[in-house]
DNA sequence: CAAAACAAAACGATCGTTCGGTTTGTAGTT
DNA sequence: AACTACAAACCGAACGATCGTTTTGTTTTG
């Protein structure tokens, strides 16, 4: 790779970060090449010579979100793909947290074409992913319900069901701006979470007397705190 | 009113109408007076006779929305007051349902304040709706765990994630084209949700041998179904 | 007849894109 | 090491279209 070849790649990163900012957090209609251009430092002209179209920036932007999600070294994937739900749930969930918390723009992008592409550009890519996991999990949970470690619940709706329910907890949180925390810090709402995950919100009759005092002192001071 | 309103209210509301499909399905920035004109039969100058400007018919959409949401006789506010979470969860989700299907491009619209104006046009009425919320559920929530109807979960923090859960698989659903029933019927993804929320994906010690195969059945064929 | 409802042209700005031209880097030849 | 040729990187003006808004006027209504 020669010194040319350097430069332009370094003008097309440049390029593609101003444009993934201006694209999540104006729309991509409201946001114009010239913009793109003057914050990222390159001419009107270079853009246009080095991606085509101002779609085609958009389109780039999709893809490398996309090759970062499938990257094995995620701990996401790498949670995925032991499989030990729901034991590892707050794992899951420092994992997801994690993803959302790099890929804020990218989530919002995800949004903008949803909205303004009608979801064009991920939709493929969303059914796909969607596939993958029921893949993933459907031998062990094979498995896991033939030991007992699991209930009467079908397990991959249940860890669809968290999974995504923890992607859109913290999509609210950090891209969206308004925080679901109900009173409660984040760690604290997530650990209330895994508890109506694993344990349901009716009472369970057999551990009814097992269980300490102070848990449910727990509860009553998390409910309070502001 | 004399024939001169009417003639206004018509046309207005005609306006808003086509704003709101135009708005919600190509975005604000993306959307323009013209066209907003043209497919409402409205000339442009009408429209800015009738609204101002652009972004105040965006507004006003916002507020019609808001509006709708607050009214008494919408089933999901009767299930709010009436306080009898998680046993009438079936119908929270019924009432919720029917709330996205009726106001999916309203919806919709909120996702474009967020991109597009970073929220601003919604940003109080949400902190305003939560608190109603907390308010409303506080009470009823103090007597029902006395009388031992609740587990060992914060019930605020169980109903709350709930309702958002199921606002938000309706609106990937309705609103975004992307179906998240892993496999089953919309009903039947609500139903397995609705177990998990109340018994928890862990099995339940006290009910192993009470609960009959059949239900195991139940939940295998679901599993099965595509 | 005054006021509200409506229409259409016009305004300045900005849009995505194209195009002609310049600079920069590299390989090949002497 | 100097020179040449060429392609890629880069720039900025220009094009036609369209943007939100204003202006000027006409029609409708009470």
């Amino acid at each position: 790779m020669g010194r040319q070849q350097a430069r332009s790649d370094a003008s097309t990163a440049r390029a593609l970060d101003t444009a993934l900012k201006l694209f999540s957090h104006q729309g991509y209609g409201a946001t114009s090449m010239r913009e793109i251009a003057s914050q990222s430092g390159l001419s009107v002209g270079n853009l246009y010579h080095h991606f085509g179209s101002k779609e085609a920036i958009f389109q780039r932007l999709i893809d490398r979100y996309w090759e970062a999600l499938l990257d094995s070294e995620l701990d996401l994937n790498r949670v995925f793909t032991r499989g030990r739900f729901p034991e590892d749930l707050e794992e899951m969930a420092a994992a997801i947290e994690q993803v959302v918390e790099r890929h804020q723009e990218e989530i919002l992008l995800i949004y903008v074409d949803v909205i303004e592409f009608r979801g064009s550009h991920i939709r493929t890519f969303y059914e796909s992913m969607a596939d993958r996991f029921q893949e993933a999990y459907a031998s062990s949970f094979e498995e896991a319900r033939g030991s007992g470690r699991l209930g009467e619940v079908n397990p991959l709706v249940a860890v669809m069901v968290a999974s995504r329910w923890l992607f859109y907890f913290f999509t609210v949180e950090k891209c969206f701006g308004v925080p679901m925390h109900f009173g409660m810090s984040p760690n604290q709402a997530v650990d209330e979470f895994a508890r109506i995950l694993r344990f349901g919100v009716l009472p369970r009759p057999g551990e009814a007397e097992a269980s300490p005092d102070a848990r449910k002192d727990m509860v009553q001071e998390r409910g309070r705190t502001r």
